[in-house]
DNA sequence: CAACAATTTCAACAACTGTTGAAATGCTGC
DNA sequence: GCAGCATTTCAACAGTTGTTGAAATTGTTG
């Protein structure tokens, strides 16, 4: 019954019914949550027997976990190539701080660059589970905790004499700024009367980089 | 049927039951979100008959709405007073980036403040509803846009020659940052090894206040 | 006390939930 | 063709959901 995991061979045009429903439900799971989704609205967006989600992924909360973790390695590799690569151009004196921002944030406009809506649910529910008391915990941790942690020694190093204390608030709120970005919620679009878009990652990007760059430096000495 | 809505006349020792519903809903909704939470749940956390929360609220969605809006007045004329004070104590030059943001901050300790856990809940849900794509939209607005735009006004005053696209994203930012340590994840405590706690509020402003004022005046200008 | 209304419980409803075993279909190699 | 396998559907299950009408209780007012 658990089914042989598919090692994705046939990437044929149509899209096969098994990542039909990793699409609809990321998507669904993004926009309601884990128990505002049922299989049943799962298999019906993708034209697809409600069994079929068991079969494939076996409970419930198995699927929401496969969701999670189809991109996140792929995500998680982006964001640290990125920081390699300042790194690496950056030399002995190390990036600066706008330079390690921008590594942590730039790879998460692929949702847009692809043009890939998957990529933009995906990240809202990425969102939704950082925001959660009850998954927060659970899920982010283990999938993003090294990533984080790479980030903050480099920022450690690119702000020398900052207390950790210091270090780990401004992560926070850099953390939340971009989750609400993610969220997609469009709240910002309605509050502006449409002068800013919230699915505009690159608009988002473009102010959040110097604007957290400012407050680190605020904060955190230098 | 609907229940003739209770003047809150006696507040006696023992909560009523109708505000121990509430109470638990409150929790509840924080913790799990609206579909993540059954009646029989909350009735059992009150100690109170399933029937008992539809004759007073109706239906589950009207609980929710109670639950939301019955501190919501209080809490926005609390921020409200706070900015008076400082554009009355600043006179016509008006107050500085950072007495805004103080002002619009400030006020939400009184969680911490008054000892009492249910503005805490209440706080988290607000922020769940904040974050989330399919709430946030038909509720915050309602509730919440006024005020902020009282706060974004003062903020243009404050920094003249700020575009208005440049001070939404800025209120963009801070609002995520205020949304994620509202939501009380727990996560910056793992993160950090204990050195921050995320139900510290007074902490969390503490850093947020001058890091979101740095933030402001690196991208709108002074 | 009685009369009345507000509150609370009880019992039950139809609808929906996740899950599963068995049957049906499709595909690949002989 | 046919055997063997993975995939997909069908049908049904036991449990839970929000909701409601009627009964029971409590509180108030005379």
């Amino acid at each position: 019954m658990p089914a042989k995991r598919n090692t994705n061979a046939s990437s044929k045009g149509s899209t096969s019914k098994r990542d039909r429903i990793l699409d609809v439900a990321e998507k669904l799971f993004a926009e309601h949550g884990y128990d505002g989704v049922t299989l049943r609205q799962i298999a019906s967006g993708a034209k697809v027997d409600v069994a079929l989600a068991s079969y494939h992924f076996g409970k419930k909360l198995d699927l929401f976990n496969a969701v999670f973790e189809r991109r996140s390695a792929y995500l998680n590799e982006a964001r640290h190539e990125a920081l390699r690569r300042v790194q690496e151009e950056a030399g002995t004196a190390g990036p600066t701080v706008e330079q390690i921002i921008e590594a942590f944030l730039r790879p998460l406009e692929l949702a847009q660059e692809t043009g890939d809506d998957g990529w933009r649910h995906y990240l809202a529910l990425v969102a939704y589970i950082n925001n959660s008391p009850y998954w927060g915990r659970r899920m982010m941790s283990k999938m993003f905790d090294s990533l984080v942690n790479e980030f903050i020694d480099a920022l450690r190093q690119a702000l020398p004499g900052a207390s950790d204390t210091d270090l780990y608030w401004c992560y926070h709120n850099m953390s939340g700024a971009l989750t609400l970005t993610l969220a997609d919620t469009g709240r910002i679009d309605a509050l502006s009367g449409g002068l800013c878009s919230s699915s505009d990652f690159e608009a988002a990007y473009d102010h959040m980089i110097p604007f957290m760059a400012a407050g680190f430096r605020k904060i955190c000495g230098s």
